[in-house]
RNA sequence: GGGCGCUUGGCUCAGUUGGUUAGAGCGCAGCCUUCACACGGCUGAGGUCACAGGUUCGAGUCCUGUAGCGCCCA
């Protein structure tokens, strides 16, 4: 591929009339002036026209838009938009495109709490609803509608702070591809892709037990759990066996209030203590139903008393426990979580003694877990079935991870996603994606070695994707038949709570021998994992698609690799079996100065426009590229200044250079050694950076190009000053050295353009036209070429040292950089005393070197350097 | 409990496939201002590479173990 250097490039665009260069070219304005003129002259734009090999194509997961933007944002998309610099500087047309994440949970709630109101899908529509001007106290309770409405309105507003801060950030995207995850593409795209899993069986619809948060009223899927230790008591309780069948049986709970709900007891089958009891039966206190005693090896005799009460349902393992061993279901608690109905004495719910069952179970119905516990308690006192005092015990329970109250399991009808099944072929895929860092891969292998069931897609909530799916009712208004109505594919996106299946009318909603809309919304990440198939327009534009996908790239953070990264390699695995993507570039977390994660919920967390107002775009940009992928990183300040005076620096630079151009710039001229040499070791940073950039280790490339450029500065720009000044006798020197040092800040400011993207540019408009950023990589090879075979990088790095010897013995003699030295001496083995003496006249200048002597000494193992400064002048 | 990562000068981090006296920046100290740069530059001091074994001619780098910290999952 042609990367030129681009000296005739770099020269033709060169404008014919030099404009002016600030006296103080200074940082200030430079991020309005820019994102304002790449904005009008499309200097990102993705180019459609090409074919899949000359694209370069991003997925970025879209952010959430509802709370604030903060740091680690910045420090992760900076990350991502220096690949996609580098990618359209290397030739490629970079699809980059970008999304707000709205959908879902998280918007919801920002709604509840900054209007004030509620949803509740019982309220009546109201037309031009306004909310409340401040919140009220008691949350105002609004149709599904107007809550989405205001989910809307909100978004909207949020999604501008949003797109304005990654402008000034100089994110290089294509702003024409901009999505939402609850825009009407995305719906559709998920929709269609519903639709096509369930076509192919890839999803059923279950009633199941689901864990569920009983405060959010939604199902919670296992990638939202969490565990945490609660303080809990461990309650003796004895059941009572069948008349002379012996004494009674104790067993140890820590959730007594679920003894209306017990269906068996189980103990492991090695147990010596229970093993004759299996097959018998025990009565529950209070409720007198007979429950079986069985086997299962997760029974763990050294828990309790080693027998426990399976419970429809407590936890997951009575879950395990009702499947395995086929056991009845009696659920006491709703989804509300309080006690519902159990009409003990009928089918499922037999008891010895009906009445006092009812009895009893009256004093729990419509009571919350807790009350329920106390209640229970107090009747098993009463009843005398209770042994001993509570033991306290600190255990793990599982919650929703925004949740509040442990998770209870209900039953209820939800859409899974069989991805049990696919666990190898998913295993397999993550080995083909390219990870950076490699170890990130473990995360997801071990997320995908441990699912223990299908995923669950289904969220009772509002603001969402609906399923686009109706159900038929029988005579009785029931949902009893399989059958799932879908529309037709041209009418999605649909929302089957206002929408109509084919052959019915709205009239028919409802009623018996009519339909019901399906109740629920998407889970965020059944539409989130789509990002591949959104923002390259998978439905509506196919030869879009088609070229850009798989996307090279998915950047992101490792928190949301068994989420995210998960889910979409899944949704792509169905739809496409193809990997969504070759690379996964894995950031780390921004922590504090006090390297504690920045959370909102900390408190700690840096709002983005604070240290770019500080120390502008650039600066914060350089610190997110110091930092090397999936390495955690303190927000830290000083480096952001450390890259505030890089950018100020190449300013500068820049203007010295600039100030001298030749007239006739040329790549001929560039003869003299020291210029050669330079050339040569800046090709072999090129090269560095250029490797670097391929393996994805942007703080690499941005590293060498950093050191390379101050010893630039100090050693080489040093070294041929006199003659850029016009001031070397020979002519062909001075046109050596100007033209140096052209090529060489063009290639140096076109290796910084990913990182500092406003500087850089800045320079490079004091004498081009066009943007630095449409320009090519520079090319280490035809840098080479241009040196020149015999250019040593050896001749600039020992010049250098001799340069350094002559600061070291000024500045050790407290004289100012340009007094006199009298005599300087350079010793040392005699082909590096050769080669260093090519920069005599460069040296003699840079150091004010009355008399320059070079020894060449067949003994010398190392340079030495004798330094003879002139005696001082200045008045002391 | 399982997995992953980290431990290098006061601080933040580099250190590619094991190869001479271990690097950088910040901070600190000293010095230097007409001639790109005081929103600066130069120079310097400062490290038994967490610990203990092992492999090797040679280990910050590879292996084993220990400790501490962090994250993910139970």
């Amino acid at each position: 591929m042609p990367y030129r250097v681009g000296a005739a490039r770099q020269y033709g665009t060169r404008p014919m009339v030099a404009p002016s260069i600030p006296d103080r070219p200074s940082l200030e304005g430079l991020e309005e002036k820019w994102s304002a003129r790449w904005e009008a002259d499309g200097t990102y734009r993705f180019d459609r026209s090409k074919d899949r090999h000359q694209v370069f194509s991003i997925d970025t997961p879209p952010p959430t838009v509802s709370g604030s933007l903060h740091t680690g944002h910045v420090f992760s998309y900076s990350q991502t938009d220096m690949v996609a610099r580098y990618q359209r500087m290397r030739g490629k047309t970079v699809f980059y495109p970008i999304g707000w994440d709205d959908n879902g949970l998280a918007t919801e709630r920002r709604v509840q709490n900054y209007y004030g109101v509620r949803c509740d899908p019982t309220q009546p529509f109201v037309a031009d609803y306004e909310p409340p001007s401040t919140p009220p106290q008691q949350a105002v309770p609004i149709s599904r509608p107007n809550f989405v409405e205001l989910c809307r309105r909100l978004t909207e507003e949020d999604e501008q702070v949003f797109e304005d801060t990654h402008r000034r950030l100089g994110l290089s995207y294509d702003w024409r591809y901009k999505y939402t995850t609850i825009g009407e593409e995305a719906r559709r795209v998920s929709q269609v892709a519903f639709l096509g899993m369930l076509e192919r069986g890839e999803t059923y619809r279950n009633e199941a037990p689901t864990l569920w948060d009983v405060d959010f009223r939604t199902a919670v899927a296992q990638a939202e759990l969490e565990d945490r230790e609660l303080q809990g008591a461990y309650h003796r309780i004895a059941f009572a066996r069948g008349a002379g069948q012996g004494s009674a049986i104790e067993i140890e709970t820590t959730r007594p209030e679920l003894l209306p709900a017990c269906v068996a007891l189980v103990a492991h089958p090695a147990d010596e203590r229970y093993r004759p009891l299996f097959g018998t039966f025990a009565l529950t206190p209070l409720f007198g139903v007979a429950v079986p005693v069985v086997a299962h090896h997760l029974a763990d005799p050294a828990k309790g008393s080693g027998i426990a009460m399976v419970c429809t349902f407590g936890d997951t393992t009575d879950v395990t426990w009702w499947r395995e061993l086929s056991l009845p279901t009696r659920t006491v608690v709703q989804r509300d979580g309080r006690f519902g109905e159990a009409p003990f004495g009928e089918p499922g719910w037999e008891s010895v003694d009906a009445g006092a069952a009812r009895d009893h179970y009256s004093k729990l119905q419509g009571k919350t877990v807790r009350q329920a516990q106390r209640q229970i308690i107090e009747m098993l006192r009463a009843s005398g079935d209770i042994l001993g005092e509570p033991r306290p015990v600190s255990h793990f329970v599982k919650f929703y991870e925004r949740g509040e109250r442990p998770l209870e399991i209900v039953s209820s009808p939800q859409w899974y996603v069989r991805t049990m099944e696919m666990k190898e072929l998913l295993i397999e895929r993550g080995r083909e994606l390219a990870w950076h860092p490699e170890f990130m891969r473990a995360r997801y292998e071990s997320w995908v070695e441990g699912l223990t069931g299908d995923w669950n897609i289904s969220r009772q909530r509002f603001f969402g994707v609906p399923f686009p799916v109706w159900y038929e009712l029988d005579a009785t208004g029931e949902v009893t038949s399989p059958v799932v109505l879908v529309p037709a594919r041209e009418r999605l996106p649909i929302d089957p709570s206002t929408d109509v299946p084919e052959g019915f009318s709205e009239s028919d909603r409802g009623k018996p021998l009519g339909f019901i809309g399906d109740p629920d919304v998407m889970d965020t990440w059944a539409t989130s994992s789509l990002t591949p198939q959104i923002a390259g327009r998978w439905t509506d534009d196919p030869d879009l698609f088609a070229r850009v996908f798989p996307a090279d790239l998915r950047p992101q953070a490792h928190e949301i690799i068994r989420t995210w990264l998960f889910s979409t390699i899944v949704r792509s695995e169905l739809e496409h079996h193809l990997l969504p993507w070759k690379h996964a570039a894995i950031s780390g977390w921004i922590l504090d100065p006090d390297r504690k994660k920045m959370a909102k919920s900390k408190g700690n967390v840096v709002v983005p426009t604070e240290p770019i107002d500080r120390f502008g775009t650039d600066a914060v940009r350089y610190w997110a590229g110091s930092a090397r992928l999936g390495v955690d990183t303190a927000y830290d300040e000083e480096q952001m200044k450390v890259g505030r005076r890089l950018a100020i620096k190449i300013l500068n630079a820049s203007k010295f250079v600039l100030a001298r151009l030749g007239d006739e710039p040329s790549t001929d001229v560039i003869t003299e050694p020291v210029d050669t040499s330079m050339l040569a070791t800046l090709a072999g940073v090129v090269g560095d950076a250029t490797a670097a950039f391929e393996r994805y280790d942007h703080a690499r490339a941005l590293q060498v190009t950093e050191t390379f450029f101050w010893t630039y500065c100090d050693n080489y720009v040093e070294l041929v000053k006199a003659r850029a000044y016009g001031e070397a006798a020979d002519e062909r020197a001075t046109a050596s050295a100007r033209s140096a040092l052209e090529m060489s800040l063009g290639v140096l400011l076109r290796c910084f353009a990913p990182f500092l993207p406003y500087s850089t540019e800045e320079a490079w408009s004091w004498w081009h036209d066009g943007s630095l950023h449409a320009e090519p990589w520079p090319d280490a090879a035809e840098l080479l070429r241009h040196a020149g075979e015999a250019a040593s990088p050896r001749l600039l790095s020992a010049a250098g040292d001799v340069l350094g010897a002559i600061r070291r013995a000024k500045s050790a003699r407290h004289r100012g950089p340009r007094s006199a030295v009298s005599s300087c001496t350079v010793t040392g083995a005699p082909h590096e005393i050769a080669l260093v003496e090519l920069a005599r006249e460069d040296l003699a200048q840079a150091g004010s070197i009355v008399q320059l002597r070079f020894v060449p000494d067949t003994d010398a193992t190392a340079m030495s350097v004798e330094v003879v400064l002139a005696p001082d002048e200045r008045p002391s």
